[in-house]
RNA sequence: CGGGGUGUAGCGCAGUUGGUAGCGCACGUGGUUUGGGACCAUGGGGCCGGGAGUUCGAGUCUCUUCACCCCGACCA
């Protein structure tokens, strides 16, 4: 490729609309531009990279057998009815009519479509397990997109089904696939990943990991014990809090005036947002008419996934307007109706001297006592884990809260889509089961984004051989010397022949703008050819994520560089 | 959907009390340069996001609308 014809402009500065280092980056070196919210076209460097990651991908899938399909974009809607997903996935699916006025879709995930081309094909337990895959574009229609390509409404992503005849099948596929990704993201050239227990939401199942990213920016949190390695989303994690063990005493009514918050009734009265009892309240779905009210101690957060999984529903914040509550003096003292479902948090269990709401305006109630004044309640987890809470899984260490990005997920789905779109085979005897699926993805425009995240300098973009838009760039320093320009005219053409991927800065620019430019696009090795270089016959190779640099003859050049390339992919 | 912010040249920005539009980068041309984003000269580029209003006159004031950004809600 010739610098000069290459589509794309790059910056100095970078566009106000730049939030994080990788979009700024990749809008700087001219490989995205936005569109829209949440839509950007890939410029060709970014391209380059994306069908080089894509290709590692379909690389790894293959080794797992793999085998690759592609399922359409737009869907219609009766797919969808048969696993219930076509009303109970929000406005991020896209619906539309077609011309007859068809209810349609785009699909965002493809599991009825992976069900659908299943069930007619494989009859037999025989042909069990298999995987199949597609990688393609996602439109889903988020309510925030944000962060560049970190996230984003339009993506391409890998997904993948598996279906099995048991259980333990499932899990002995899950733990290769689990391997797999690891291998890909060494591959791609990300370093800081785990893998992590998380949510199913509303996917189903049972056993789920996200692979995080671990990086500042990350919009999920995840607590990981440093003693044990335990590690899990904060949407599933679990601690060991720290108990206040303090003498029960006497409840009574205190005056506290307009202070609402936890922040302000502690000021007030001078004790610990965990000496308290925080009330949050939500609306229910499909219950009009009732109210939850989620009780946890006051230095804690609500976790509401962990609530919607208890309850089996989805949530939403109520207005307090619509009930009979009192905003800021809720307690759970004393507070009866029929329209209530109250839970409480095991953060509250067996604890003393709390201080609650009145349920009136102005007061509140100290010296609430867990055991004595709210009996014969039950406790579940609800609360979200907070950065020092013990672990639970080693009763020792301290839990560490860390932020990543996700990029990629693994799933245990169980039968929820076989079943709902009865799929069945025939097992060994003869019956009808539900296969067991699981479901795997990868986006590959978030792990573009993260690689430059994570490895992006001062300078620009940085990325390994594998995935490098290009693997090398000649960049000839005074064009207007004919012999610089004969020698790296053949140099570029005799790589490329030799199957090596390279970028030929062809303008008569002054040198630091090519070698800004260079660093900045990320190119992992540099052949710079000068008057002087030339002098003793070298070229001047250097390196990016090093930044070290050596002569090296020039007619060695070409078998250097072609083994440097090979030697450096894996 | 709620709160906040920004819209002026491809990009980054300035524009005073309302008086008819500017800077830097980038781009074209000519020349001098050439190992870390060179310099001189010269030129092109604007529905000041859209609409309505106030005014003799609006980039500037008012209303409205759209887009984008941030925080939250939301989110396989």
């Amino acid at each position: 490729m010739r610098i000069s014809k290459l589509l794309g402009e790059r910056t100095k500065e970078a566009p106000s609309i730049a939030t994080v280092k990788s979009q700024a980056l990749l809008l700087r070196a001219g490989f995205i531009k936005q569109v829209s919210n949440g839509i950007y076209t890939l410029l060709t460097p970014a391209q380059k990279v994306s069908l080089k990651i894509q290709n590692i991908i379909r690389e790894e899938m293959n080794k797992i057998d793999g085998q690759e399909v592609l399922f359409p974009v737009v869907m219609p809607r009766e797919m969808w009815d048969e696993s219930g997903r076509y009303t109970s996935i929000g406005e991020e699916m896209v619906r539309f009519k077609d011309r007859t006025g068809h209810d349609m879709l785009l699909g965002m995930t493809h599991e009825e479509a992976a069900v659908h081309l299943a069930r007619n094909t494989v009859k037999s337990y025989d042909q069990l397990p298999f995987m199949i895959y597609q990688i393609q574009t996602k439109f889903r229609d988020e309510a925030r997109s944000r962060a560049g390509l970190i996230r984003v409404r339009e993506f391409t992503m890998k997904d993948a089904y598996s279906f099995h005849t048991s259980q333990e099948d499932l899990e002995a596929y899950y733990k290769r696939v689990y391997d797999a990704y690891f291998r890909i993201y060494k591959r791609i050239g990300l370093k800081n990943v785990i893998a992590v227990a998380s949510d199913t939401g509303m996917m189903g199942g049972k056993i789920a990991h996200e692979y995080m990213l671990l990086t500042d920016i990350g919009e999920d949190s995840i607590a990981i014990c440093p003693k044990c390695g335990y590690k899990a989303n904060v949407e599933v994690a679990k601690g060991i809090l720290d108990k206040i063990n303090s003498q029960p005493e006497q409840m009574k009514e205190v005056y506290t005036g307009d202070a609402k918050t936890i922040e302000e009734i502690c000021e007030l009265l001078s004790i610990k947002p965990n000496q308290t009892c925080k009330a949050v309240c939500y609306a229910m779905e499909g219950e009009q008419n009732k109210s939850l009210v989620v009780f946890v101690r006051g230095d804690l957060d609500v976790n509401e996934a962990k609530v919607k999984a208890i309850i089996k529903r989805d949530i939403a914040p109520k207005d307090l307007d619509d009930t009979n509550l009192v905003k800021g003096n809720i307690g759970a003292v004393g507070l009866k109706d029929d329209n209530l479902v109250l839970l409480f948090d095991e953060s509250l269990k067996g604890e003393n001297n709390l201080v609650c709401g009145a349920n009136k305006e102005k007061y509140h109630i100290s010296g609430v006592c867990m055991s004595r004044d709210l009996p014969n309640i039950e406790y579940y987890d609800v609360s979200k884990v907070k950065d020092g809470e013990g672990c639970v899984n080693c009763k020792d260490g301290q839990l560490k809260i860390y932020r990543g990005v996700e990029i990629g997920n693994i799933f245990q789905l169980g039968t929820k889509y076989t079943s709902t779109m009865n799929m069945t085979i025939h097992d060994k005897n003869g019956n009808d089961i539900n296969p067991i699926m699981g479901c795997y993805g990868i986006g590959i425009g978030r792990n573009i984004a993260c690689i430059a995240e994570e490895s992006g300098d001062d300078k620009g973009l940085v990325w390994n051989m594998n995935v490098a838009p290009w693997e090398v760039e000649i960049c000839p320093l005074r064009l207007d010397d004919g012999l610089v320009k004969s020698k790296a005219e053949r140099l570029y053409e005799d790589l490329k022949l030799a199957g090596v991927d390279v970028l030929y800065d062809d303008r008569n620019v002054s040198p630091g703008f090519k070698f800004a430019d260079s660093e900045l696009i990320g190119v992992p090795v540099r052949v710079v050819i000068s008057p002087r270089s030339l002098q003793e016959n070298n070229v001047e190779i250097s390196f990016r994520t090093t930044g070290e640099k050596m002569m090296l003859a020039y007619d060695d050049a070409l078998n250097y560089l072609k083994d440097y390339v090979a030697k450096e992919k894996f």
